[in-house]
DNA sequence: AAGTGGGTCAACCGCGGCCAT
DNA sequence: GATGGCCGCGGTTGACCCACT
């Protein structure tokens, strides 16, 4: 495990890329396509393994990349998908078209995490500060704190507990706030059902969605933020609802846990 | 001009999962 | 079922840039 095997097997080089070898990349990817990762780099002529050859590729070479700052209806889409998937930086990216995981990674990490303690939002748990504050007082060890702890802890062990239960506890955390009183489907389920089927689903979404240039269908009930950045639930919405990337607003395919989401390409095209 | 601190971003690291053998 | 190779993911690091003192 580890690094990668090949790098012990020859000196490879490491660290920034020079324009030549970024060349050689794309000359033998856009030729050849990339097929086995781990054969690139003899085929290529690079120095490198073919992990970095991949991450330089994805994160930096592509030519279906947007680069440049993103925009507030993108920033926005991040919070919303944040709160329901978590750190699921690749599943979040999938919804944004010409952004990478790491982008999109390097963005919470920098700005918008700091942006939302601003507005007095916890970014862990996208609940208003001062609510978390006074629940782990309360109850001495709240979700929040135990999400924090888990994440502090930064065990290897703890990652994998922490990558699932932060997921989860985002998603119930949002349920909590803003389905009771709005949704049909009781909460104590909904959650994990809603983040399961969305995890299971989106793939094939995201396929089609690839493939179309359409965005993908969500199984959530739509998600709004308002200008305060809170986030509200508006049920007044039809079945089989999709992203809209325009609105930056998540619609859903779900009324209820019992009836299954359906995938089929919207009618509007995307940007 | 030099030092410093904060922000950004590309790249690396370590791991889990999948698949072939 | 065990093992090893490979891919993809998320967390972390470190280089670079810029504003400020």
């Amino acid at each position: 495990m580890g690094r990668h095997s090949c790098c012990f097997k020859q000196k490879l080089r490491k660290g920034l890329w020079s324009p030549e070898e970024d060349e050689k990349l794309i000359n033998h990817i856009t030729k050849y396509g990339h097929g086995c990762w781990s054969s690139v780099p003899k085929l290529a002529g690079l120095q490198r393994c073919g992990k970095s050859c991949r991450l330089r590729w994805i994160n930096y070479l592509r030519p279906d990349l947007k680069r440049g700052t993103f925009s507030q209806q993108e920033e926005n889409l991040i919070i919303e998908l944040h709160a329901v998937l978590g750190n699921r930086w690749s599943q979040i990216a999938a919804q944004l078209p010409g952004r990478t995981d790491n982008e999109i990674k390097n963005l919470w990490n920098s700005s918008i995490k700091k942006k939302l303690k601003q507005k007095g939002i916890d970014p862990n748990t996208h609940k208003p500060l001062s609510n978390a504050e006074s629940e782990e007082k309360a109850s001495g060890e709240s979700k929040s704190n135990e999400l924090t702890n888990v994440e502090a802890e930064n065990s290897d062990k703890g990652m994998a507990i922490h990558k699932s239960k932060r997921a989860s506890v985002a998603t119930e955390n949002y349920f909590e706030n803003n389905c009771n009183n709005n949704m049909t489907t009781p909460p104590s389920t909904t959650h994990e059902f809603f983040l399961d089927r969305f995890v299971s689903s989106h793939e094939s979404s995201t396929a089609a969605c690839k493939t179309s240039n359409f965005p993908a269908y969500f199984p959530f009930q739509q998600l709004n933020y308002g200008s305060d950045a809170r986030l509200s639930v508006n049920t007044n919405t039809p079945n089989n609802l999709f992203l809209n990337p325009n609105t930056t607003t998540l619609f859903s395919s779900m009324s209820s846990p019992t009836i299954k989401p359906s995938i089929s390409l919207p009618q509007v095209p995307h940007q």
